[in-house]
DNA sequence: TCATGATATAATCATATAACTATATAGTTA
DNA sequence: TAACTATATAGTTATATGATTATATCATGA
C-alpha cells in the first residue's frame, strides 16, 4: 500500500503542517461541521443548528476550518455561507469512517 | 470525489472515534515516529535516536499508537520492536503530505 | 436612524495532553 | 545474586485549545 514517499525528503516545517492537518480533523465538533456543509454549502446559522452547538462556537470553528483551507467562505448580504474546498478533507473522513466500521 | 458515505448512518460515538483517529496523527513526534518504523520494525532505543526525543516520551507515544491500533508491539527478550500495523495510517499521511506539498 | 438579525470576536474558564524527571519493572549476563 | 540494559510508568508542569458568556460588527428593512 505504501510506497513511502510520504517518508522522505523533508522540508523544515512540512511535518508540522502535516500534523495540523490531522488536528483540524481531530475534533468531533468540527466532523460534524463537515458533515454539515459536505454536500452543499450552507450559512452559519443552519450549521449552528445542525451541530446543536452555539453560535460563537461554530463561529470559531468555522473560522479554523477556513484558515486552514478545507472551508471556502462566501458572503451573500448578512449570511455567510461555508461550503467545502478542500475534497482531501472528506476523502480523509470517508477512508477513516470504512476502516473502523471494520 | 466523495460518494457521501462517510455522512450518513452514524452510530453514537462514531464520530468521536474517527477524531480520535486523526489526533492521533496530530501530532509531529508520532508522525516522526511512524516514519520510523514504517519501513521495517525498530526497537524502542532506535526510535529513540531517529525521533531525537527522551526515551519515556517515546514510550508514551509508542503506547499510544500501539492502543490505537496504529502500531503492533513485538517482544524479544529485552528489546520491544515496534512496526506498522494500520496502513491506512501510513496511506493517510502519504495523501495529506502529498497534498501540502501542492 | 433605529431595530432587528446574522456573524464574528474577546475574555474567561476548564480540560486534555505533551514533555520532563525520576523511578520501577523486566530481561540479560557476569 | 548483583550489575547492567531496555522499556514502561508515575508524578509534575506547562501549554494549547474547546466551550461558554458577553459584546461587537455589519447588513437590512421599517
Amino acid at each position: 500500500m505504501s510506497n513511502g514517499k510520504f517518508f522522505r525528503g523533508w522540508r523544515a516545517g512540512e511535518l508540522e503542517l502535516i500534523a495540523g492537518r490531522f488536528r483540524m480533523l481531530g475534533e468531533p465538533m468540527r466532523l460534524r461541521i463537515l458533515q454539515a456543509v459536505c454536500q452543499q454549502s450552507r450559512m452559519v446559522n443552519d450549521i449552528v443548528a445542525a451541530t446543536g452547538s452555539t453560535q460563537a462556537n461554530v463561529s470559531k470553528h468555522l473560522s479554523l476550518l477556513a484558515a486552514a483551507g478545507i472551508l471556502e467562505r462566501k458572503k451573500d448580504g448578512q449570511r455567510v455561507y461555508y461550503g467545502i474546498k478542500d475534497q482531501l478533507a472528506v476523502k480523509l473522513c470517508e477512508l477513516v469512517r470504512a476502516h473502523v466500521a471494520e
